[in-house]
Order: structure tokens, then C-alpha cells, then sequence
RNA sequence: GCGCCAGUAGCUCAGCUGGAUAGAGUACCUGGCUACGAACCAGGCGGUCGGAGGUUCGAAUCCUUCCUGGCGCGCCA
């Protein structure tokens, strides 16, 4: 409807031109908005006051050739000038409920606006560090990527949901040493766990499954792993802290030394536990990937050393200091780079370049990043790579997700009692937890109340939504029960016909569902959804309570069985793009 | 110091590319179940959209500046 008025427009446009009373260069921007107020109307344009000035005339006057230059159209019952100069057009009755039957019988092709035209989009999030549980942060994150790859689907996107494993690097290093003390522990030897290791629970019983799997295989004794290293010591300040490095750096070389291949298991011992962990969380999350891409491959394939060679190529790589740089600070980033260390080691940065580059290799046309606020001052640098590699920087996006705080104070990255996702979802649920994610802007800074989570879940707004579904699963049963008919057509026939006039309210809720995703889609911005759907079910909620749908006139009840069906199907398209479910009953 | 994000009702937050009288939830007050589900509905209370300038027919939205809070600024990942 919103499409045939601004088709209308336009050509009004060019008859406006035709007839001179405006100029060629008029700017061309035709906007039509659903109106708040029923008084305007269902639809409105600005036209008149945004062509005012070019025209030469009021917005009024102006308005009122604008209606005279509009061709016929059917579906529109009456136009009308308000305002300042806003025309506002008043659809029939017939064009109100179009909308019902294209629900009913036209379902998933009416929920999918195809704005993506099967545009490939890689969309990578999550991509936790495989050194721990996953905290609250994690999961807004997680939600967020979720939602928006059902979302970018649904309006016609070819998605590929990827998690980037982060198996490779220092970290990992740290994790296996943690785990490894660990396992000596369970052997028996008396361990101090470094001030800078991982120092949570699930690291030691790590490595007492370690012990359990492998027995005294990696053994050596602590004294022997510890001989000759530089202390680590107490205390705050730059120079401890540093010191605290150089002890880890050592330990994570002895190590090394002392296990030779065995390494590597030990390794990968604890980044699978950790993995299985985080696969096992995001499974009871509902959140799916289509592929788990290994930070390590890149280093063992060769491609970190092409994707350096493919930027040497271009001009953009140097040598200053011993190490290997990036001219980033020519592509918008506010320093160069270094991607081969002294040491000769690449770092993150380098994988990071040829991970990005190895998704535009795989032919896609759009790199979704959905990463922590936290990581804002990256995004330059890796914008500047794919600018070098492809002279297309534009088409690599992130969605910052700001930071979750908890009532009781912020997430410690490292500190080893932190509310993890696992717990808050066997706590509050999945359904509500990833509703309560959603309905907050990425943007914005998300308070999350455990106790509100953990004590009062009902209280949770999604119940809202799904209540709207549940009862008009429990008429459908009624209708059964009572042997009650129910006729689709003969309802469709009839909508225009029901005596309540917040019939109409619904009407336009649904109608207005489609535009609602092409914009979530196009803002990349989920929580809209959560929103729109709000404002549905409390349209459907005011609408039951005042009128009984399961009445003994038929074309009254089939009509309103049509109107509480359709509106059963958009909340239960919904919540299945938001990944929460729309039971039957509650 | 530089950069990014935020500041809207007591609290938690919406407000789509600038649109008509700034909206929800919650809290508080009042009313509604012999009803197809009361996890619901109807009504009330509650605002200098952080402050000050500017742009225009029109600004919570755009620009400038200041204030406050969060985050970032490594040959870590």
C-alpha cells in the first residue's frame, strides 16, 4: 500500500514538472510516513513543504496542485491538506484489510521484503575466546547476531553465520600453561597458579580431567618446571606488572620445552573443553553457525604470509625497526600497523588481515563484524587492510554492541567468579533472556538486573508477546471443542463489516509488519522488532478484550477468527527471527 | 590529550532516512473476571529530551561548543 502511494507520487512528480509549476532540479525525494494520529489519515507525505521553496508557493497551495496532479487510484478514499502543508490520504475500507488475506495466504512471502536480493553477507559474532566461560557480555552479543542473521534472511539476505576461534596467539599459550598447573596439581605436586594465568574453576577442573584422560603422561615435576624462571611478583604498577609477563612468557617456554609434542595436546585438551563449553552454552541459547573458522588454519596454510605478500604487492607494506608494518595512516587509521613483529612472530592483526581477506575470497560481498564496544579503535585498521587488499573498505561493517554492566558492578574479563551465560539462561530461561537483550539498542549501554532476571521472570516482557500467541492457540481449541465452524474466506469477506472500530488498529499493526523488518534490516537493528511487535500484541490484547470472537453470529466470528489468526502468524514470525519460541499454552 | 558510544518520565528504555500534541514498560493511584486464558484490559499521575547557541516551514533527531558517564588509544589478543 505504502509502495502504490509512493509510486503514485512519483509520477505525480514528473506531471509537476510537465506542467511547470516546479523546476527540474526540484530535489527528488518522495517520503511517505504512517500516520500516528487516525485523523490524519493512514498515510502522509511531506511533499508540499519539502517542494515549497523550489515551487515558489505555500506549502498549502502548493499542496493542493499536488492533489490535483495525483492520479486515480482505487484504494484511496480521500486526501485531505493539514498541518503546515501535509497531505494525508484516507485508504477504503476494502484496502485496510487487504493486508489479512496476504497474511493468510500469502505467509512467509509477506514476512520476507526481499530488500537483500540474495546478497551474500558473512556475518561473524560471538567469536569468545576460548579461554573461559562465556559471560553476559558474550550473550548480548550472541542474541544480537542471532536475531540479526534471522533477520538479514528473512529480508532476502544470503547469510553465512561464522565464529571466528581465537586457537592460535599468546592466549592460547596462557590457557594451556593454566591448564597444565593445573594437571600437575591433580598429580599431586603443591602448584602456585601465576598471578597472570587463568585462575577460574574451570581451568582446574580442566585439569583434573586432563589427569583423569592421560594419567602421569605429561608429568614433570613442579620444581623442575619452575627451575631457573624469573619470579612473579606481588603488587601493583607498570614494572610488576611487567615482570608478571616475563614470569608467564617463561613458564609458557618451559613448558614448551618440557612437553615437545605433547604441547600441543595439552593445548588442545583445554581449548576443546573450553569450545565444547561455549558450543554447548550457544546450543542452549539458540544460536546456530554455519561455520567454526580456526584462527590456526590461517597460519598453517600459508595464508597469513600471502595476504602480507598481496599487500607488499600493492605498495602498502614496510620494514622499520625489524618488524613488518601496514601503511594504515594513508587509509583513514590513525597509525601504521605492525604485522610481523621483531621476534618475527606475526601478530593478531596480520591472522585478522588474512581471515578478513579469506571471506572476500570466498566471494562475499558484505563482512558483517558484530564485536564489543570495546574493540571501537580496530576498526579502522581492518578497514584500512580490505581497503588495501580490494579498494572496497565500504563494504566491511561492524555493529558495536556496548557494554553489559551488572547490577552488582562490571564484568571482569578475568576475574574468576563472574555470572556466566550458561547460568543466567538455566536461571531466567532462554526465552527471556534473549528478549531482554533485544529490546535494548546495540548502542546502547545495557544495565542487567540479575536479581529482576533470577526472581521475577514473569515480569519479563516477552510473556507479553507470547501470551498474544497462547490465546489465540487456546480459541483455536475452544473453536474445536465447542464444534464451532470456521470459514477464511467467508471471514476475509466480512472484516470490513465488524462494528469495532479497533478492528482497524490491528489491520494496520499488520500492515505495517513488513516495513517494520525491511527497516530493522536496513539499521541493522533487531530490537526494532521487539518493539513492533509490542505495539501488535497490545493492539490484539485491547481488540480480544472488548470483543468475543467466539460468538454464535458466523460471518462475526469468522471474521474475527481470520483477524486473531493472522495476527497468531506475524507474532509467531517474530519471535521465531528474534529466536524465542511462541508456545501454544503457558 | 585524541577518538568512539551514550545522556529522553522516579527507575529501565523506544523514538525508523528531521514531521503534526515526545511514547512504552515499571513504580504509584482508580476501576474491570458467573468472560474465547486477568501472564490481560480501561483510566490517572509523571518531561526544560544534559546545558547553551545555530541551521529551517518544522529539531529529541542535523551542525558548533561545553558538562557528565562508559570504552579505547601495545611489536597483547
Amino acid at each position: 500500500m505504502k509502495d502504490t502511494l509512493l509510486n503514485l507520487l512519483e509520477t505525480t512528480f514528473d506531471n509537476l514538472i510537465a506542467a511547470d509549476i516546479i523546476p527540474d532540479s526540484a530535489p527528488r525525494r518522495v517520503q511517505v510516513e504512517r500516520t500516528k494520529d487516525k485523523a490524519h489519515g493512514d498515510f502522509a507525505t511531506n511533499l508540499a513543504m519539502t517542494l515549497a521553496k523550489p515551487a515558489g508557493m505555500k506549502p498549502r497551495d502548493l499542496a493542493e496542485k499536488i492533489i490535483e496532479n495525483l492520479p486515480n487510484n482505487d484504494a484511496i478514499a480521500k486526501v485531505d491538506i493539514a498541518g503546515p502543508g501535509f497531505i494525508n490520504f484516507f485508504m477504503n475500507e476494502e484496502a485496510r484489510f487487504a493486508v489479512v488475506q496476504q497474511v493468510l495466504e500469502n505467509g512467509s512471502e509477506f514476512c520476507q521484503p526481499n530488500i537483500g536480493k540474495g546478497e551474500k553477507v558473512l556475518l561473524e559474532f560471538v567469536s569468545a575466546n576460548p579461554t573461559g566461560p562465556m559471560h553476559v557480555g558474550h550473550g548480548r552479543g550472541a542474541a544480537y547476531g542471532s536475531a540479526l542473521g534471522n533477520l538479514l534472511t528473512a529480508t532476502g539476505y544470503a547469510v553465512h553465520r561464522e565464529y571466528y576461534i581465537n586457537d592460535a596467539g599468546r592466549q592460547a599459550d596462557v590457557l594451556a600453561v593454566s591448564v597444565y598447573l593445573r594437571y600437575l596439581e591433580a598429580c599431586g605436586e603443591t602448584v602456585r597458579i601465576p598471578s597472570r594465568a587463568y585462575p577460574g574453576d574451570y581451568v582446574q577442573i580442566c585439569g583434573e580431567q586432563l589427569f583423569q584422560k592421560a594419567g602421569d603422561q605429561y608429568f614433570n615435576p613442579y620444581a623442575k618446571v619452575l627451575d631457573g624462571l624469573p619470579d612473579d611478583p606481588d603488587g601493583e604498577g607498570d614494572e610488576i606488572k611487567a615482570a608478571k609477563e616475563m614470569h608467564l612468557d617463561s613458564l609458557i617456554k618451559r613448558v614448551q620445552e618440557l612437553l615437545g609434542n605433547d604441547y600441543r595436546e595439552v593445548q588442545d585438551f583445554g581449548l576443546n573443553a573450553q569450545m565444547d563449553a561455549i558450543r554447548s552454552t550457544l546450543d542452549a541459547f539458540s544460536v546456530e553457525f554455519d561455520q567454526w573458522f580456526s584462527e590456526r588454519t590461517l597460519s598453517e596454510s600459508g595464508a597469513i604470509e600471502k595476504a602480507i605478500e598481496r599487500l607488499r604487492e600493492r605498495g602498502h607494506v614496510y620494514e622499520q625497526d625489524g618488524a613488518i608494518w601496514l601503511r594504515t595512516s594513508e587509509l583513514g587509521d590513525e597509525k601504521d600497523r605492525v604485522l610481523i613483529r621483531e621476534n618475527g612472530l606475526h601478530t593478531y592483526f596480520a591472522a585478522d588481515v588474512a581471515y578478513h581477506l579469506d571471506k572476500l575470497d570466498r566471494g562475499f560481498e558484505n563482512l558483517i563484524d558484530v564485536w564489543g564496544a570495546d574493540h571501537h579503535g580496530y576498526i579502522a585498521r581492518v578497514r584500512a587492510a580490505i581497503e588495501a587488499l580490494t579498494g572496497k573498505g565500504d563494504l566491511f561493517q561492524v555493529a558495536l554492541i556496548q557494554f553489559v554492566t551488572l547490577s552488582s558492578g562490571r564484568m571482569g574479563k578475568r576475574s574468576g567468579n563472574f555470572v556466566t551465560l550458561s547460568q543466567l539462561i538455566d536461571e531466567a530461561g532462554c526465552d527471556a533472556t534473549r528478549f531482554f537483550y533485544l529490546t535494548r539498542s546495540p548502542e546502547q549501554h545495557l544495565e542487567f538486573d540479575i536479581d529482576l532476571a533470577r526472581s521475577q521472570t514473569s515480569d519479563n516482557p516477552v510473556y507479553y508477546l507470547q501470551y498474544a500467541h497462547a490465546r489465540v492457540c487456546s480459541m483455536m481449541r475452544e473453536l474445536e471443542e465447542r464444534k464451532l465452524s470456521y470459514d477464511q474466506s467467508n471471514g476475509l469477506a466480512n472484516l470490513a463489516n465488524l462494528p469495532e472500530p479497533n478492528i482497524e488498529d490491528l489491520a494496520k499493526r499488520l500492515a505495517a509488519w513488513p516495513e517494520a523488518l525491511a527497516n530493522a534490516a536496513r539499521n541493522r537493528a533487531p530490537h526494532q522488532l521487539t518493539y513492533a511487535l509490542r505495539d501488535l500484541a497490545q493492539d490484539f490484547h485491547t481488540w480480544y478484550n472488548s470483543n468475543k470472537v467466539l460468538v454464535d453470529d458466523d460471518n462475526t466470528r469468522h471474521a474475527r477468527m481470520a483477524m486473531a489468526v493472522a495476527v497468531k502468524n506475524i507474532i509467531a514470525n517474530g519471535l521465531s527471527l528474534l529466536g524465542v519460541s511462541a508456545p501454544e499454552k503457558m
